[in-house]
DNA sequence: TTCAATAAATGAACATGTTCATATTTTCCA
DNA sequence: TGGAAAATATGAACATGTTCATTTATTGAA
């Protein structure tokens, strides 16, 4: 997804960028991301500063590589929650999000504020990350055929970008959340929990479930499923 | 608001403060945000780079003021909405908003970038702001009852919480929107007016009306009324 | 083994946002 | 009017993200 040097097969090379990557990270954590400078994270990895960009093309580029992280870390997460009813499984995937999200907030805010940028090459809805949105989008997904009361296929899918963009949405208010300990945004994904499990037998009927599909078909390709393959290799 | 010399009388410093403004927003319509120096805009102001950082502490604070403006002329426009139904009133201003907004997109990008990370001083939703706040809010509570259906003003109150976070929203899709003259947008846009228009009988169900308040009162602060005053001076 | 091509790595130089010590101008009181 | 205090203004210096010409290490074929 970079056009930066990641050889496929190359021990030095790849192994140089992980040493950079996890003390960045490590930094990151640490003394927060603006507080972390290019020629920390240098010194931290035993290199010099040129070379951090041979592997990552800005700074932002190594938060992206926590946020690839973090959603596969969301990903398997899923994959451990127990078979329930959609609003639980939602409300527990939030919470336990969330938590994981917690020790980054500057780094994420940095990120997704980077990411803002309509130019941005580190937009995280733009052409460069599919393959992040295929996960996420796919994480989503399982989330709701996993469920005990999961809806059909179709109304599956399109509730699967519903899903993407009110995450998305919670993740920004949670940066924007000052009340102690961020317990507005617990507020809001409870609120959010509670009304998927009022309005999921709604789905049932029709104009409901047009409304659904008609705002997943605006919310595709942005937070939609994987492209289909042109090719099969 | 802001610790800047900002002088309630003095003549030249605010007239010194305004034609920086004036340059800088000038250069950020022309080339862009990104591509304006402030060494760009001292010159083209006149005057030496150390003097712009004597009325705004930072880059951001230039759009910040930007956003002022657009913010004071979406409510000069609220306030000139012919009356009509709540979902009509809040389509029409959203589409003149989005369409005012237009050539800002990068400006307003890095703003709200800037603006993301929980401990900005240009949070959009910080303290910093908070006259701000206080407007967009009330701009919101009159384009609703102002309307020729609006709901009693308990209720409209918990919607201008909402609508305020609706239109924070959409805004931050239409910066990430792709797509050709940002049509996508203006589909959510139309499909939240038709939300509305669904919606609106519902609000006098208790369970409704009880979802809204719930939901206000997350958004209170944040997207809340004005700070209500401690003294009358 | 040798050597040329490629990959990996370096650090100086640059661009630009930001700070700061200093200079200039204005104000206004004795 | 003189002059000190405050307001206004300056530009050099700094911090840090980014670029780039150059150097060093590695690889692979002759």
């Amino acid at each position: 997804m970079s056009d930066n040097p990641v050889p496929e097969r190359a021990g030095k090379a790849v192994q140089t960028r992980e040493t950079i990557l996890e003390a960045a990270l490590e930094l990151f954590a640490r003394k927060g991301y603006n507080q972390t400078t290019l020629r920390d994270i240098a010194a931290s990895a035993g290199c010099s500063l040129g070379l951090t960009y041979r592997y990552f093309a800005r700074k932002e580029e190594l938060i992206l590589e926590l946020y690839r992280r973090l959603a596969r870390e969301l990903n398997e997460e899923v994959d451990r929650l127990p078979r329930a009813k959609l609003a639980a499984r939602f409300g527990r995937a939030l919470d336990a999000d969330l938590k994981r999200l917690a020790p980054h907030r500057a780094a994420l805010g940095a990120l997704f504020g980077a990411g803002l940028s309509p130019d941005s090459e580190v937009a995280l809805l733009g052409e460069r990350v599919d393959d992040l949105r295929a996960l996420v989008w796919s994480v989503w997904l399982r989330l709701i055929t996993g469920s005990s009361d999961a809806p059909a296929l179709p109304e599956a899918r399109n509730l699967a970008a519903i899903f993407y963009a009110v995450h998305l949405s919670l993740v920004l208010f949670w940066l924007q959340d000052r009340s102690p300990n961020q317990k507005k945004t617990r507020d809001l994904v409870a609120f959010a929990r509670d009304m998927i499990r009022l309005l999921r037998p709604a789905l049932g009927l029709p104009p409901v479930s047009r409304a659904a599909a008609r705002l997943a078909r605006i919310f595709t390709p942005m937070f939609g499923p994987p492209p289909v393959e042109k090719d099969e290799g």
